[in-house]
DNA sequence: CGCGAGCTTGATGCCGATCAATGCATGTGG
DNA sequence: CCACATGCATTGATCGGCATCAAGCTCGCG
């Protein structure tokens, strides 16, 4: 919660959406190679965080997307009397900042978990390019509209799931994540802390933790600390599938 | 939720936007008279429903966006075991159908509490309009962006306050809406059931219930059935914003 | 008028919060 | 290099809020 308060450091570098490694699942999804230099000409800056700074903060004035390049995040809001609440976990390849859209300020702090990096994508610059580029339109449009469907699925978890049913739903949307990106879907480490996975499934720590410590005894899971590796991902399926009310 | 298959019924009279009362609160928010003109050749049909009747369903393709011109919705989510939430309720000058864009199929319900009638925005026909407006293409952003938001809000309600708290802030949210739409902000009728409400806010009806009738005992509230007076609009904000956690 | 959907209210039980103590890993300064 | 501090995780004991089960009640409607 501390943000060392580092300076913002921005890479003179320049790197490709063209020949980005995460092009099929970034923002240049289905663009032809014409049309992501046309991104690229946009999308002129990266920026490093260390672990623990905001890249932005709830109130900061919005200016522009950021796709994770490397790295992970946490998204959450606060309300006026000081609930928190974890909206979001990001990886690489991932967008932040489309809730600054509607009120030009950001509404949510965003906060790397690990040392990242993020493509700086100016906003009214995309708006611009998508008004010629439809791909470009067509695809930014989904992406909003999945991340609206995305919380969807989160209010269904938080008002009708179980702790246990939550804990191995966000497991296997995480391992999923991680598979896309060609990861291992079976060994993963936690970037986050028990108290912020309870914050995003409406849990308290302890109860996160103990839905672990049961998965464990139960075999479907091995845990050491925020090493993971699923052992049964049928019955964690099965749970989620579960007992539905 | 049983749908009376009523057949879908368009209305063959024109309502253009630029006349429309809801100009205020809807799509055209911002825009020229010009501008509105160009919208209106594309907003061509209207469409009425019967109280209970779908407007779409989940797994029906995407070609529309909806705007609700008078009656009332609610959307929900089903998960492939059978769980059910109700993720927004929508009035006037509100729009439905943002989760179809990302996978061109709705993803969610949208069902009618009391007979309604939506304007019909062709998907396609406003991608290419917002091409060429860029105020409709910035309005048309800024209103996804806020439904994202408006779902953070629910993910906090969902994640962290009481029972007491979330039909509280419930109320509010109704009664602001409901004043920016010229209505009484301390009377209102209640178009969805305990069950509904319970749904949208993780609780049971009984919940609900109960809810209603100690705000009712200390004064907070005139419950009759569905009529609902508002007598303490400070109580209530006092319980949003009470005991955060 | 009588039926049924929706609402209220009461009694009981369970899940997860809370409170509290201990354990474990990392890092820091003497 | 050890001693200790610190942050995070685990585990246990207890408590409380909401779910669940179970009657009645109300009101609109056929």
């Amino acid at each position: 919660m501390q943000a060392s308060p580092s300076p913002i450091r921005l890479e003179p570098f320049k790197v490709a959406c063209s020949s980005c490694n995460l092009r099929e699942l970034c923002l240049p999804v289905g663009m032809s190679t014409e049309q992501m230099q046309r991104l690229d000409e946009i999308v002129s800056a990266r920026r490093s965080l260390a672990r623990g700074d905001a890249l932005f903060r709830s109130g900061s004035p919005f200016t522009a997307l950021y796709a994770v390049r490397t790295g992970f995040f946490k998204t959450n809001v606060t309300s006026e009397d000081g609930r928190d609440q974890v909206t979001g976990f990001q990886m690489a390849g991932e967008l932040l900042g489309l809730d600054g859209i509607g009120t030009e300020r950001h509404t949510c702090d965003a906060i790397a978990l690990e040392d990242s990096q993020v493509c700086v994508i100016p906003f009214n610059l995309l708006e611009d390019l998508s008004r010629e580029l439809s791909d470009l339109q067509r695809h930014f449009h989904k992406i909003m509209s999945r991340e609206i469907v995305r919380d969807h699925g989160v209010m269904l978890l938080l008002g009708s799931m179980r702790a246990e049913e939550r804990l191995a739903a966000f497991l296997l949307n995480l391992t999923q994540r991680l598979r896309k990106r060609g990861f291992s879907a079976s060994s993963l480490v936690l970037r986050m802390t028990r108290e912020e996975i309870g914050s995003y499934l409406g849990l308290k720590l302890e109860t996160v933790s103990r839905a672990f410590s049961k998965f464990q005894e139960d075999g479907l899971l091995e845990v050491k600390q925020r090493q993971i590796r699923v052992l049964d991902v049928a019955a964690l399926q099965a749970l989620v599938n579960g007992s539905g009310t």
